[in-house]
DNA sequence: CTGAAAGCGCTTACAG
DNA sequence: CTGAAAGCGCTTACAG
């Protein structure tokens, strides 16, 4: 009962092997009698090239790769939504998704990814500002596209939510509001050390902002989730009522932060205003609705396997990038700033 | 620049292609001068076997397959557990980790993966009652583990919580404190539909429970998402006070039937008393923290790999199962029954 | 301890 | 429209 091979089905229909080949490859013609009692066979035996010969003759492999961060960053919701979002895409197309877990350290898995012919393009997430992979997929040859960039991606092939503008879009608007002290909820101190991209990125816009409105920046890291949230919140609530208002770019934080809120009988907007960068389910779940930059995870991904996709299509094309960059959505979560 | 093959380092050391192989396989002994030359150069020229190759070669891919259900259903958070756990196992023994989406309708992304030769083994989560996909895991003749069982697992390999088992366990505990109306927060009705098995075996042991203690099971499906939870949560407290209890598996909903408490100024444990089975952080995110049978998908998906392992080495090994069922840990959610 | 060669199962010029 | 054959880059008996 072995899976039959090419060759099976072949002597089976009287024909060569290349025959079988283009009559499922449709890059030549056959005979309509040939084809049909070929592709009955290859039905009724259960017949599927070996993709491993056949990825070995074409020199390619069908398959993407996806770079994950390794477990010990907790996987937040976004990440979640690279991975299935991509499966789904690729699938669509007949590509195969292959995972690798990696911060970039040593990891074989990285490296066997990108030099054994395992994959014909891949898709790095979790980039950072200074991120030495970035020299191992050029080496490596193959096409990639990186989810989030890093200190200076010029001519480098990307995906990225703009945090930084957003985040100086969300203190201009607590800006216009009268707030003059404003704190960010960061990522976690971890993420912030390791140069992750939003969570530097965030940390530069604030204070940029806070420069120009002339206000006073106070920024914070969580951890992500709920307890990080509650207790990133309630240090900033301690420090009222000289901050009023916070910006915040940690979703998985938020339950907590809503906690925090309600454990200090603080009322948002009326005691305090909320600002997020955050995904569309984050800002709909908050109550009231959060005042947010809402991004899309999926729609990144999106444009990151198209970009992929032309890439691989056409290894010399251009550099190019898209930068998500959301207005804000006004909800029930900002306000004037109390009277002092 | 391109790649270096097998040959070329051959050439450049001066020896056959078989004896870098080997060199590299350890697989017979070669002399420690050949040797070192071999792994200098395979080092210095960044050379690593082509996959395909030795996948076509060796008859084998050193692959595991995962097969995760598609964005229609929301995936949630133990589902990323999986993903991620599955991910870093594999590569600490040097496997890739291909993905399929599937619900087994009909899927080529999920044939492929069985018939190609793509994978070495095969893990397949959100197994259904009644799932025609392991009709084509049996055929393919793949290893292969199930996370979650159908209705008649007899004979298959797999891992799967006891939400049969446990649900009881948590109406008896309800039963115990006095509760006589009892509700089942569910998976989404979608989920019921499909014959998810956790949701399915859910709903018949509430009811095999209710009917040994003489009690009313309510069971209500909810979405898996906030939303969800406080539109099942405010459906279940309008048949207060009849309804005194709730028992939950929907772990995604729970910010949702927090809320809906506090909107209803129902308070826990001492107006409506709630137990579910759900991961560590959800128990203890929900406040007071919940009486709950606290299940791990990781350590589930630990399982499951170590027996696909196991399978892949010995094809023919007798079926083994694991069934986690962790017992009750009492939180500050459930009390004594109001006084009707 | 080592090498020449077959073979894994495909695809695709090459020749007709 | 079709077939015989080379070739993709490995691994592993086979022979020494």
């Amino acid at each position: 009962m072995k899976r039959p091979d090419i060759g099976e089905i072949a002597r089976r229909a009287g024909v060569s092997r290349s025959t079988v080949s283009y009559a499922l490859s449709g890059k030549r013609p056959i005979s309509p009698e040939k084809r049909d009692k070929i592709l009955r066979l290859v039905e009724k035996l259960g017949y599927r090239p070996n993709a491993s010969a056949r990825a070995l003759a074409e020199g390619r492999s069908r398959t993407v790769g996806l770079v994950i961060p390794p477990l010990s960053h907790r996987l937040v919701d976004a990440q979640l939504a690279f991975v299935a979002v991509l499966t789904e895409l690729a699938s669509s197309v007949d590509l195969d998704v292959l995972l690798s877990p990696s911060t970039g350290d040593d990891d074989r898995s990285f490296r066997r990814m990108l030099n054994g012919g395992r994959v014909d393009g891949v898709l790095l997430m979790e980039v950072r500002m200074n991120d030495e992979r970035i020299a191992a997929l050029e080496e490596s040859g193959v096409p990639y596209v990186l989810i989030g960039r890093p200190a200076d991606p010029t001519g480098l092939h990307w995906v990225d939510i703009d945090y930084g503008g957003l985040v100086e879009r969300c203190v201009q608007h607590l800006a216009d509001l009268g707030h003059r002290n404003v704190a960010l909820l960061n990522r976690s101190a971890e993420l912030v050390a390791a140069g992750y991209g939003p969570a530097r990125r965030a940390v530069a816009a604030l204070e940029a902002a806070a420069a120009r409105h002339r206000l006073r920046a106070h920024p914070i890291c969580c951890a992500d989730d709920t307890a990080g949230g509650e207790a990133g919140m309630k240090q900033i609530l301690e420090m009222r009522p000289r901050i009023t208002a916070a910006v915040t770019i940690n979703e998985s934080a938020l339950q907590g932060v809503s906690r925090a809120l309600d454990r200090s009988r603080v009322r948002v907007p009326r005691d305090f205003s909320l600002v997020g960068v955050v995904g569309e389910r984050w800002a709909e779940d908050f109550h009231p609705r959060m005042t947010a930059a809402v991004v899309s995870p999926a729609e990144l991904v999106r444009s990151a396997f198209a970009m992929l996709l032309e890439r691989i299509a056409d290894p010399g094309a251009e550099p190019r990038h898209v930068l998500q960059s959301p207005s804000i959505t006004l909800g029930g979560t900002t306000g004037r700033a109390p009277r002092g």
